[in-house]
DNA sequence: AGTATAGGTTTTTTT
DNA sequence: AACCTATACT
């Protein structure tokens, strides 16, 4: 070779280094092109986390020269994993395709579909979503002759879904002496073997499925342990037991892995989620190199001063010290709202301001603790003619007449899906009773086979009234001509057969009027849907599947987000936890009261407590340049209205960090500063709901509800100290505040 | 068998 | 306020 093109290949070199690592700062750089294998990231929020995750990559593909083939990438949410794909794509200029991107549970699902018969499943296994699984539960404990007050559903599932978090099936579990213990356990039995029958997956099944694989399967381990040369994990502190477990398979030997976490935005361990596994990790990779991002690159100044005030209430964090080199900004503005109407009023004038001045739908973000504080601002919006996007909540792919469409098509594709057997079998209503679906579960219990083959037994064994078996005949039949008929259809027509074959057309056009047409609506959508379904994206793995089995996957694990309004621009409403990992000029931080943030259910706990906190923390942190946040005086809630207590994060936010605002004069003053005038309220009308006034024994308080008029006058009041109280306007001597 | 009504329950957050 | 279940009615 010739010291020319030796020179040539470096400068381009050089140049490839120069541009992946110019725009780094020194924490960043060294992250990105450290020689180490093991590396743990400690990134704080906005320091440039996932921007070092995909320069590390760009850095291993274009100056390590490693191939993409070679690189696996997981996420957590298919959000993060779209944009990861993107990112990466943008500064490589190449198609990422190759790559192995995706959150824990699409992966895992993959694997399971390229080694189905490795893993024990059928190949035609079909992935069930949380509601499924309820159902499935529900069924369960009818069949087990179980009462549904003691043995309550939703408390089996998160009983069998933590013991999957923790990589423990049935056999592996100790019952002990505890009655309560032993039936659980056997509950969690029953439901194994059913699903097993079924050939259905719940989302904590896919991982250790997955791990499982692994471990039995030398081979199967070998094969993908050569492959993945560099396995790369964003979110590394919400990863649970067996996900972490199949990380150390997947790397086992090499020990090449880049994680990167931030322990102060666990906010998962709910389901399951150990930030302990940070600690394990220093552990299990002797060779790790520890790097901390401490620069903070999005927040102002105030922002983020309250966010570290906020965080540090907690113990035990591993210690970070976020700082920013931009200017202190505005103050955070609180506004107390006299009710959740009042709080949406205000949010939505503020809005209306932003915009008004030229500011992006897009750059606002309203985030709130649960996904029912939505409605309010939706509302409100619009009102205002204000386009904005519900993120969460119910999603397309989780709506009953979507989910009733799609059963049948599981149906079609696998006759014993039991799940999907007893959404449909009445559905549309075609004559066939509780009573006869009873009979059915009956014989499949007793032989041990699935829901269709016994109700096939039943009809040739005519023990059922001849309405029934006629109805049950039909059903079969249909099913039957369904697949017939759909064989050699394109997708979106298999689909489209379905949804006009089946009646659910006309079924659901029959609800209740407004519902209806937004159902059919719906369903059409689905044909949509089908008929964008993006094949080209097929993986490797995953050729043998049919396009049917890909979209039913793909209707499980993503069951949200149709991407069409992406482009849009407009106003983002979400929950702190689907924030995680955005960021937005103007953020409202709403709903900080006690009881339901922290939530109610935390409030007696102190490792929930500072999850909560740290969940504060992530939403504060969202913010790039503005920042309100808000509580309401008394708010409605579980259809009962409510007179909570400041939160106490609001508190937890240093004082000079925040101005108090009021709506109508636009006053703005310090939270501390004390009451600079009063004056007498006297008669009637001098006042309204949501004025604070002071009592001479009670205190500061705010006006919550009026009632009677003249002498009879009362008004009910949420004094700080003492509560809430009815007075007499008449006699109370209440000064404006 | 299917539908309407009443009454009781419920809510964190997501793949 | 919305959802589910149990019961009564057609």
């Amino acid at each position: 070779m010739s010291s020319e093109t030796t020179l040539a290949t470096n400068v381009a070199h050089n140049n490839a280094v120069t541009a992946l690592i110019s725009t780094l700062n020194d924490a960043q750089c060294q992250a990105v092109t450290t020689p180490a294998h093991s590396v743990l990231v400690l990134a704080g929020a906005g320091s440039g986390k996932t921007r070092v995750l995909v320069h590390r990559i760009a850095w291993q593909i274009q100056v390590m020269g490693t191939s993409m083939h070679s690189i696996l990438a997981v996420t957590f949410t298919n959000k993060a994993a779209k944009e990861m794909r993107g990112r990466i794509e943008d500064l490589l200029q190449v198609s990422a395709r190759a790559m192995w991107i995706g959150t824990f549970h699409g992966l895992a699902h993959r694997l399971l579909r390229s080694h189905a018969k490795q893993a024990n499943l059928p190949d035609t296994f079909q992935v069930m979503d949380t509601s499924d699984q309820l159902r499935l539960i529900k069924r369960l404990l009818a069949g087990l002759n179980l009462d549904e007050d003691k043995w309550p559903p939703r408390q089996v599932q998160w009983y069998i879904n933590g013991q999957k978090d923790e990589g423990i099936r049935a056999k592996h579990c100790v019952a002990g002496y505890d009655l309560y213990q032993q039936n659980q356990l056997k509950i969690y039995q029953a439901y194994e073997a059913l699903c097993e029958r079924s050939g259905l997956v719940d989302f904590g099944e896919l991982l250790l499925r997955a791990h499982e694989l692994l471990r039995d399967n030398p081979d199967v381990l070998a094969f993908y342990q050569q492959r993945f040369r560099h396995v790369l994990v964003d979110e590394f502190q919400d990863t649970n037991t067996v996900q972490y477990a199949w990380l150390r398979l997947l790397t086992q030997g090499r020990d090449d892995i880049f994680v990167v976490g931030d322990d102060d935005q666990s906010i998962y361990g709910w389901r399951g989620a150990k930030v302990e596994n940070i600690f394990s990790f220093q552990k299990h990779y002797p060779d790790h190199q520890i790097i901390k991002l401490e620069q903070n690159y999005r927040s102002t100044g105030f922002i983020l001063k309250a966010a570290n005030a906020v965080v540090a209430n907690n113990e035990g964090r591993m210690g970070k010290a976020l700082w920013t080199a931009s200017a202190d900004g505005d103050p955070i503005a609180l506004y107390a709202a006299f009710n959740e109407q009042d709080e949406a009023y205000f949010v939505v004038e503020r809005i209306r301001s932003w915009l008004k001045d030229g500011g992006k739908h897009n750059d606002v973000a309203i985030l709130y603790r649960s996904n029912a504080q939505s409605r309010q601002f939706e509302e409100r919006l619009m009102t205002a003619a204000i386009p904005y996007r519900v993120y969460g909540g119910l999603r397309f792919f989780e709506r009953a007449e979507i989910k009733n469409a799609l059963a049948y098509l599981r149906m079609v594709t696998n006759r014993h899906d039991d799940a999907s057997f007893e959404r449909i079998i009445n559905t549309p209503t075609r004559g066939i009773g509780a009573k006869t679906v009873d009979d059915i579960r009956q014989v499949a219990r007793d032989q041990g086979i699935s829901l269709w083959a016994a109700m096939l037994l039943c009809v040739e064994q005519g023990q059922l009234s001849a309405r029934a078996s006629n109805a049950l005949a039909s059903f079969a039949q249909l099913i039957k001509h369904l697949d017939q008929l759909a064989e050699d259809l394109e997708l979106f027509e298999k689909v489209q057969l379905v949804v006009e074959k089946t009646g659910l057309l006309d079924f659901h056009s029959k609800e209740k009027a407004d519902k209806g047409d937004e159902k059919v609506e719906n369903l059409h959508e689905l044909v949509n849907a089908a008929r964008l379904f993006d094949f080209d994206s097929t993986l490797e793995g995953m050729e043998n599947l049919s396009e049917l089995d890909m979209f039913l996957a793909y209707a499980s694990l993503e069951a949200g987000d149709m991407q069409a309004d992406d482009f849009e621009d407009c106003v983002q409403l979400m929950t702190l936890h689907s924030a995680k990992g955005l960021e937005f000029k103007l953020v409202f931080l709403v709903g900080l009261e006690e009881g339901l943030f922290p939530s109610q259910q935390s409030l007696d706990d102190a490792g929930r407590l500072q999850e909560e906190r740290r969940l504060c923390y992530v939403g504060i942190t969202r913010a790039m340049q503005y920042l309100y946040v808000s509580y309401a005086e008394s708010r409605r809630l579980y259809g009962r209205e409510s007179y909570p207590r400041p939160s106490r994060f609001l508190r937890e936010i240093p004082s000079e960090c925040v101005q108090e605002v009021r709506l109508r004069a636009e006053v703005s003053r310090p939270v501390t500063a004390v009451k600079t005038y009063s004056a007498p309220l006297q008669a009637q009308g001098q006042y309204c709901l949501g004025q604070r006034v002071s009592h001479i024994k009670f205190g500061e308080g705010v006006i919550l509800q009026t009632e009677g008029a003249g002498e009879q006058e009362r008004v009910q009041i949420n004094f700080k100290q003492a509560g809430i109280k009815w007075l007499m306007l008449a006699y109370a001597k209440l000064n404006a505040m």
